[in-house]
DNA sequence: TTGTACGCGTTATCAT
DNA sequence: ATGATAACGCGTACAA
């Protein structure tokens, strides 16, 4: 046992302090103060003895020798493997990161990110040759998709925001995309609407196609469908535009977007041929992020929180690693269909 | 030497190789196989060997292993140590990362990522207490900043996107936001406007206080200082009407706004208040997001290519972990004042 | 309850 | 040019 004033003057703050030298310090082995450390069993006068010497050298574990020793960093991956214009243009991702780090920061000891800057196949091989990661979040939107193939096939820890039907071992965080664009399009039905159009978004995505049944359930329950009122988008503005422009020479009378984003873009191409929203032309977007409000008219859309999609996907990933076992575990959040006047104003509204 | 197909049979695609095991399969010690792979002195016949069966396991080296021996894991931190509202309502983060990440995907094999979910001390611990990066990239924009000072104080592999004047020894890139700020500040001045405001940033920030300096220097210049048209901001909107309006209530013929999201904010005041941009009231932004070519009308702005800010810092980051060596690096990049209709439009237009 | 000793997969320093 | 062998710092059987 070693006095403070000596111990700063043999480390300062330059020499990170190893257990061999805390042992030396607390006058017990290395393998006592490992327990103390993690957890063992260890008597209680010798525990205190360790832990005020541990809270004055301000020790940190070595994450590579502990990583070897047990295969656990205390880090996880966070893979958000899109094209960069989607993954930027959209504050989509940049809540779900939020969420996501907001649980982790106080779970774990740190965040390891991979963006869409290499093929898939190679940041698969990446993430699992590290041999460094506790466990992954990983977004899944397509239905093609060897990444997350890839870590099905092992038995990698990993959560998926969003998944496909055939994952059907997956550990998912998800909102049903189906029922809540039957909602939505129902709220158009109900409001006299008839001719409704669909901008989808990015055709090989699981949202994009999901929307697109749940619009097609709704139609076809209505006895509405049309195969002329749904456009090809791509979750962007410029495609809300382009697309908007052909439904409205089609002479739709609402248009239900795959994204607020794409919404965005057809308010301009409403607006740049004449028509009022939603006198003529009711609209109505995915998301509820914050410009949707800002919008005039204020924007119809789906809430789907995406911040607690990301916290939910981190908390089930720790569970996940606190006890590997199980079934798979699923967690389907709730949607919520806010109203406003991009529906239900002007001389038509409800 | 053994044939793939035992090879495969072995190892299948569960286990990862380890050097031990490459060496057997081909005939060499570990230490052989190692040389190879980082580049010592091997024989041309043997290092053929060696690949060939390299490329058959596609082996990965175990990081955990490799940064035991040598301290080296080809990971680098990321910190944008921000309020997360900052950092997730404006594009500026999302280009960084996005060149940052572009860069770093090809030179290293990983990227951690901080945002500020703990204090900038914790943050600073954990990153040094870690022992896996080799290095770091900081966003240092604080005048008082515990991390970047202990980053500073250690010797630790760092280089800031932004910087302050003490940071002496620093690697930095960043941007001449007093230069800049001087620049479209003699732009309004020289189109005749007298009573020109400044919406500042968020104070505690350099940026924000070299912007205001820029905007001091050319108004004193011009014989114009007036500290009744500065108004403090937070580089937001919602601080940019508020500002917007006291400013307009002071009768203002021009507004210079700290970034281009305050700028927005300042259009919502203007209007609301029955002013027309530019005829009553010239606005000027910072940072030429792609919403500046959006708005009505377009907005004049200072661009400052973010995104490049990003990988220039990312590959300083690199060269200096190529070569640890040498003076402080160091990158001024250039600006570029980016003149619409929000400054010349109108009547009063030049 | 505590200590000893080995192993994790690599790099690096020696001999050879 | 190549092969032993010793670190690197930690966890953990096993023995005491």
């Amino acid at each position: 046992m070693v006095a403070l004033s000596q111990l700063q003057i043999i480390w300062g703050c330059v020499l990170a302090p190893t257990l061999d030298e805390l042992a030396a310090l607390s006058g017990v082995s290395r393998a006592t103060v490992s327990r103390v450390i993690n957890g063992g069993p260890v008597a209680e006068a010798t525990r205190r003895r360790v832990i005020a010497v541990l809270e004055q050298t301000n020790y940190r574990p070595n994450v590579a020798a502990r990583v070897l020793a047990s295969g656990r960093s205390g880090i996880v991956g966070v893979v958000f493997h899109l094209e960069p214009r989607l993954l930027f243009r959209d504050p989509y991702f940049s809540l779900l990161l939020h969420g996501v780090a907001e649980v982790l920061a106080q779970e774990t000891a740190g965040m390891m990110l991979w963006l869409g800057n290499r093929t898939k196949q190679e940041t698969l091989d990446r993430i699992l040759g590290l041999r460094l990661l506790d466990g992954v979040i990983v977004t899944a939107d397509h239905l093609e998709d060897p990444l997350v193939d890839g870590l099905m096939a092992s038995d990698f820890p990993t959560v998926l925001v969003g998944h496909r039907r055939e994952d059907l071992t997956a550990n998912y965080v998800d909102v049903d995309n189906i029922q809540a664009a039957d909602v939505v399009t129902t709220h158009l039905i109900n409001l006299g609407r008839r001719r409704i159009g669909h901008i989808t978004g990015t055709r090989s995505t699981v949202t994009a196609e999901d929307r697109l049944t749940g619009y097609l359930r709704a139609m076809k329950r209505a006895g509405l469908t049309d195969e002329d009122l749904i456009a090809d988008g791509d979750f962007n503005r410029e495609s809300g535009r382009e697309c908007a422009e052909v439904l409205v020479d089609r002479e739709v009378d609402a248009i239900f977007c795959a994204n607020d984003a794409t919404a965005v873009g057809a308010y301009d191409a409403i607006r740049a041929a004449g028509r009022r929203i939603p006198d003529d032309i009711a609209v109505a977007g995915f998301d509820d992020l914050d410009l949707a409000l800002d919008l005039d008219p204020p924007l119809t859309t789906t809430r789907q929180y995406i911040e607690r999609q990301g916290e939910e996907a981190a908390r089930m990933l720790c569970q996940i690693l606190a006890d590997p076992e199980g079934s798979p575990r699923r967690s389907l959040l709730p949607t919520e269909l806010v109203i406003r006047q991009s529906t239900t104003g002007g001389a038509l509204g409800s």
